[in-house]
RNA sequence: GGAUCGGUAGUUCAGUUGGUUAGAAUGCUGCCCUGUCACGGCAGAGGUCGCGGGUUCGAGUCCCGUCCGGUCCGCCA
C-alpha cells in the first residue's frame, strides 16, 4: 500500500496515528539535524518532520524539489502551527521514507505565483499543471460539467455521442480535415459543431438531447478561442422559442448556484439585437453598467427616432458630423475632470488601427455649469450644452462622441465603453449579469463572398411572423429598415444569444423542419437545389420523414468556465491547450509526417 | 493577411545618450543553523544579450531582415 492517507485530510483529531503519505516534494527547509518537507498531492500539503536519527539516511538519499517520495510516521501536533493550510496544526514525525522517484530540477517553481512565464509553462504543461492555481481551474471546470450533466440529466435529455469524422460543409467556418486512407483523394471533415446530427436524431425522436462535446474550427486563435473547443450542445423538439429560453435560463441558474453558490434569481433579461446595437454598439452587450450609446446620427431607420437624431448636431458647418454616417456618443462619468493630456490619450487610443476612428470630439460638463468642448469653434455654449443634455450627461460627465462609417464607429464606441467601463472599475469579476439577446437578422453580407448569408446557419428558422413574408417574397416588413439591398435583409431570425457579462457563452435557434421554408432559405442564400442536395441532402432526405418542430443551443464550455473562474484566457481552463498558433508546444504539434504516411494517404505535400 | 508589445543567467526581470569587466531577485551547488512554513546566514557556479546582416573606433542599446511568444483587427459563434 502506497499511502494510508492523502496530504490534505489529517487534522488535529488524527494526532498519533500512524500513517503514511506519499507526494511530491514541495518545498524543504534545512535546520542542521532537523529538516521541514512539505509534502504536496492533488488534496493538499501536509507537513514532514524529518529529526536527528534520519540524517544519516538523508545524506545518503538526499531528497529534492518534485521528488516523489512515501513517508510513514505519526501525526503530531505542532509546537508552531500554520493557519493558513487546512493540515497546518499538525505534523508527521518520520520514521521512515522512501524514494520512490528522483526528478530533475523543474524550470519553474510548483507553487501559486509560480516564476514561469506562459510559453515555458506550456511547454512544461504537465508540471504546471501540479500548481494550485491551475488545479483550481480545472477542478471548477469538473464542477461545471457535473452540474451540466445534472441538471440536463433531471430534465430527462439524453447524452448521446456523434461522430468526429464527418462531411465537409463550406458554411461557417473553416474544417479541418482528415484525409481517408481507404479512399485515396477524399477528406473527412471534423465538426465544427455536431449541429446536422442533432437535427437527425430529433427526426429520431430523440426530443431533448445534449453533449459535452468537442468541437473543431480551423480559424485564427484568441485569448477566448482555441481550435479545439468544447461545447454543451443541446437540442429540443416540440418547443417554441421562450421554451429554449427558460429550459437554459435554469440551465445556467442551477451552475451558478452549483458551482458558486450564487442564486441568480432574477430573470434574465432579454434584449433585441436592435436594442443591443442601438444601445450598446454591440451584439453582446455587457450590461453590469449603463454607459448607454447616445445617437446622435444613424442610417439606421429606427422607431422614428431618426427625426430627433441629427438635429442637435446638425447646421453647424461641422465637416466631420456633417460627412459623417453615424455620430455616437457615451457620457463619462468624472471625465470632466480630465486633463488635456488624458483626452490626447483617449483620442490615441480610438485612433489605433484595431480602433481605427479618425479622432474624438469631447464636450467636458463642468461642475460650474459651463460647458467646454474640442469643437468650440463650430458649436455655441448653448448647443453644446443641447448636445450634452441629449446625452444625458450631469454635471462633471464628458461626452466623448465618435464619428465615421456606421458600422466601424458602432463598434468603435461599443469598445470605448467598455474601456471606459473597465477604467471607472465598472466591470467588477464578481459580479454577473446574464442577457439574452434576441432577434438576430437572419442575413448577413459576406463582403468576402460577396453575397447574403446565414448569420447563424442555413437551418435557422425566421421569427414566426417573418415567415410568411419569406414564403410570399413580400419584403414589406413591418419593422425598422437597416439595410435595404437585399428583399430578405429586414427579417430576423428566431435565434437567441447568451451573454454574460459581455461574453456571447451560448447560442442557438429554432431551426427550419418544413421542406417549403427550407427550399426558401436556399433560394435566399443563391443555393441551387442541386448544391442543397450535395451539400445537405442527408439532412433535407431526412426531413422527408416527419421532422418535429425542433430547436437548440450550444455553450460555450470552456469560455463560460474561464467566466466563472474570473480569466480572461481559456487556456488556463484547459487541460493541454494549444497557443496562439495553433501549436501544442509540448508535443510540437503539429509535424511532417514520414513519406510513407504520406505515400499511404496518397498525399503530396506542395513546397 | 495586418497592427502592436516582448525575447538579456535555469527562471522572472533591470540595463541611462551607443562607451571599461552585462546586474538584481529567485532557483541551483557547498558549508553553517533544532521549529520553519516566501526560513535565515556565508560562499560559489551560472550569459552565443533569439538568430542573420548592417551603421560605428565601439552595439544588449541604433537600422534592416528573420524566427519565436503575448495581445488585438481581419477571420471565427
Amino acid at each position: 500500500m502506497y499511502r494510508t492517507h492523502d496530504c490534505g485530510e489529517l487534522r488535529l483529531s488524527d494526532v498519533s496515528k500512524k500513517v503514511t503519505l506519499a507526494g511530491w516534494v514541495q518545498s524543504i527547509r534545512k535546520f542542521g539535524s532537523i529538516s521541514f518537507i512539505d509534502l504536496r498531492d492533488r488534496y493538499g500539503v501536509t507537513q514532514l518532520l524529518f529529526g536527528e536519527a534520519l540524517n544519516d539516511k538523508l545524506t545518503e538519499a538526499p531528497l529534492g524539489r518534485e521528488f516523489v517520495i512515501q513517508a510513514t510516521g505519526t501525526v503530531s501536533e505542532r509546537s508552531n502551527k500554520n493557519p493558513q493550510i487546512p493540515t497546518g496544526e499538525i505534523e508527521i514525525r518520520v520514521e521512515s521514507y522512501n524514494i520512490l522517484n528522483r526528478a530533475a530540477t523543474p524550470p519553474f517553481t510548483i507553487q501559486d505565483d509560480t516564476d514561469g512565464g506562459d510559453d515555458l509553462r506550456m511547454k512544461y504543461r504537465y508540471l504546471d499543471l501540479r500548481r494550485n492555481e491551475v488545479k483550481k481551474n480545472l477542478e471548477l471546470r469538473y464542477a461545471v460539467n457535473r452540474a451540466a450533466r445534472n441538471y440536463l440529466h433531471q430534465q430527462r435529455f439524453m447524452d448521446i455521442e456523434t461522430p468526429f469524422l464527418i462531411k465537409s460543409t463550406p458554411e461557417g467556418a473553416r474544417d479541418f480535415v482528415v484525409p481517408s486512407r481507404m479512399n485515396p483523394g477524399e477528406f473527412y471533415a471534423l465538426p465544427q459543431s455536431p449541429q446536422t446530427f442533432k437535427q437527425l436524431l430529433m427526426v429520431s425522436g430523440y426530443d431533448r438531447y445534449y453533449q459535452i462535446v468537442k468541437c473543431f474550427r480551423d480559424e485564427d486563435l484568441r485569448a477566448d478561442r482555441q481550435p479545439e473547443f468544447t461545447q454543451i450542445d443541446c437540442e429540443m423538439s416540440f418547443i417554441e422559442q421562450d421554451d429554449i429560453l427558460n429550459m437554459f435560463e435554469g440551465l445556467i441558474k442551477y451552475i451558478f448556484k452549483e458551482v458558486k453558490g450564487i442564486d441568480y434569481t432574477a430573470q434574465i433579461e432579454r434584449m433585441s439585437w436592435e436594442d443591443a446595437m442601438w444601445n450598446y454598439g454591440n451584439d453582446k452587450p455587457d450590461i453590469r453598467f449603463a454607459m448607454k450609446v447616445t445617437n446622435l446620427k444613424s442610417p439606421f431607420k429606427r422607431n422614428g427616432a431618426l427625426e430627433a437624431l441629427g438635429a442637435v448636431i446638425a447646421d453647424a458647418n461641422f465637416n466631420v458630423f456633417d460627412q459623417a454616417e453615424t455620430v455616437v456618443a457615451i457620457s463619462v462619468p468624472g471625465a470632466a475632470a480630465w486633463t488635456r493630456k488624458q483626452f490626447d490619450e483617449i483620442t490615441d487610443w480610438v485612433k489605433r488601427p484595431q480602433i481605427g476612428m479618425k479622432g474624438l470630439v469631447y464636450i467636458r460638463c463642468q461642475e460650474d455649469g459651463t460647458f467646454k468642448s474640442s469643437v468650440d469653434k463650430f458649436y455655441s455654449e448653448e448647443r453644446l450644452k443641447a448636445i450634452a443634455e441629449y446625452c444625458n450627461a450631469t454635471k462633471g460627465d464628458a461626452v466623448l462622441i465618435l464619428a465615421g462609417r456606421e458600422e466601424r464607429t458602432r463598434k468603435a464606441i461599443s469598445e470605448l465603453r467598455l474601456e471606459m467601463g473597465e477604467r471607472l472599475g465598472l466591470r467588477k469579476k464578481d459580479e454577473f449579469k446574464l442577457l439574452w439577446v434576441l432577434d438576430f437578422p437572419l442575413f448577413e453580407y459576406s463582403e468576402e463572398d460577396n453575397r447574403w448569408v446565414a448569420r447563424h446557419h442555413p437551418f435557422t428558422a425566421p421569427k414566426p411572423d417573418h415567415i410568411a413574408v419569406m414564403i410570399n417574397n413580400d419584403p414589406s416588413i413591418p419593422d425598422a429598415a437597416l439595410y435595404l439591398e437585399h428583399p430578405y435583409a429586414n427579417i430576423k431570425a428566431n435565434a437567441y444569444d447568451m451573454v454574460l457579462n459581455g461574453n456571447e457563452i451560448g447560442g442557438g435557434s429554432i431551426r427550419i423542419f418544413q421542406r417549403e421554408l427550407q427550399e426558401k432559405m436556399f433560394d435566399a442564400l443563391g443555393m441551387s437545389r442541386e448544391e442543397a442536395n450535395h451539400k445537405f441532402g442527408f439532412l433535407l432526405g431526412a426531413f422527408e420523414y416527419g421532422a418535429p418542430p425542433h430547436g437548440g443551443i450550444a455553450f460555450g464550455f470552456d469560455r463560460l468556465c474561464s467566466i466563472l473562474g474570473g480569466s480572461e484566457s481559456i487556456r488556463d481552463f484547459i487541460a493541454f491547450p494549444k497557443n496562439n498558433s495553433g501549436r501544442d508546444v509540448m508535443l510540437d504539434a503539429p509535424a511532417t509526417i514520414d513519406q510513407k504516411q504520406l505515400d499511404e494517404l496518397s498525399i503530396a505535400v506542395k513546397n
